[in-house]
DNA sequence: CGATATTGCTTGATCGTGCAATTTAGAATG
DNA sequence: CATTCTAAATTGCACGATCAAGCAATATCG
């Protein structure tokens, strides 16, 4: 896809596009957002996007990348100082329902994400990445305390339920706070453990 | 919102303009689903539209109007033979994943219409309506089996976890079937009892 | 001064919507 | 039963708005 003349494109425009494009997707949603929404929303004009991005669609897969990025990066700071393979599935749910991730905001542009996916070979290629990173994380954790099948099917189960708080979060309604997410979800581990005949190695 | 001239207004074409409208967002998302492709999709003029739903609005909201119905019939049926709280909840996770209803194409329509219900105040009110019918349903099976507060956390989490398979399924690399999703479920949910001190009535 | 960043406008296509015209079907009439 | 009539059903088009995109001109800054 090829940045023909670009060279150094100064960053700050960049992230001011996409943060306003979450901003859109906010408050009007995928199909109110445009290109001249998002410009005006950044303060820059239009054909800056393409630009940048070259299109709607780079702009739209640049989106969803920050938002890979910033989860990948509060996951690999909480799994720094995970010791053991439980204290790694709790990184990785606090990682997933930190304060600053688990948004309405950011769970309304997953969600658009989600639903967009299906329709877009880019964005396709990054959810895949994207759950198969999670699938992969979980499993590796889970192993170490069942077997490899178990592991499996819990991983199955731990990652649709992390997608269903997201999906719920994203209502305007929904009394999903992260701290009520995360209390449920490490119970939720725990008692998939412990019906594994795993064994908890230690009360936190 | 009134019809104000309709009178009886053949049903056959509204169903096929909806079921139009799902094949579009199966295919080609919300965003590229115009009026004019589902007119073309039901082999229906488009001014078509406006005399059956008012408008493109009105379009989607019959949609999911229509999606909620089927729902709620599948459950209705399997609820009907249900002998205790557990038949209970296996009726729901039945009706939730039957193979004609956990189908990719109708995943992807809930998941376009989560995306969408934030910004659609009409779609917000189905959505909501239909969130809080699934978890009364949950937690007055539950409440049977565990205290109150134990009863709708677990529903939290079941309801949760349902919409996550959802979201799954839409992808075009899922791996989730019907089965897998219902045995899964009914393990997790197995599991939640027993840990709130429950016990299972019946092994089934 | 020269290259890069940024703008603002144009273009062609497509959108949702409203409406006048036409077709259709069923009740009323002979 | 055949014919007429009328209102509902349906069409096709035209309208104004808006879209993504491309490009030539301008601004900015090292």
């Amino acid at each position: 896809m090829a940045d023909k003349v670009r060279r150094k494109a100064p960053e700050k425009r960049r992230l001011r596009l996409i943060e306003a494009t979450l901003t859109a997707f906010d408050s009007h949603g995928l199909a109110a957002t445009s290109v001249a929404r998002v410009a005006a929303l950044a303060r820059v004009s239009a054909g800056n996007v393409h630009h940048y991005f070259g299109g709607k669609d780079g702009l739209l897969e640049a989106a969803m990348l920050h938002l890979m990025g910033e989860l990948h990066a509060a996951s690999l700071d909480l799994l720094a100082s995970a010791k053991g393979p439980l204290d790694r599935l709790d990184a990785f749910v606090e990682a997933n329902f930190a304060d600053a991730i688990f948004t309405r905001a950011i769970c309304r542009a997953w969600l658009h994400f989600w639903a967009e996916a299906p329709h877009a070979p880019e964005l396709a290629r990054l959810e895949r990445l994207n759950r198969q990173r999670n699938r992969s994380n979980l499993t590796a954790a889970l192993r170490q305390l069942m077997p490899l099948e178990a592991a499996r099917d819990l991983a199955e189960e731990i990652a649709a339920t992390v997608d269903g708080y997201w999906a719920q979060r994203a209502q305007a309604t929904s009394t999903v706070t992260p701290a009520k997410a995360r209390l449920l979800l490490k119970a939720q581990i725990r008692r998939g453990i412990l019906a594994a005949g795993g064994t908890l190695p230690s009360t936190r």
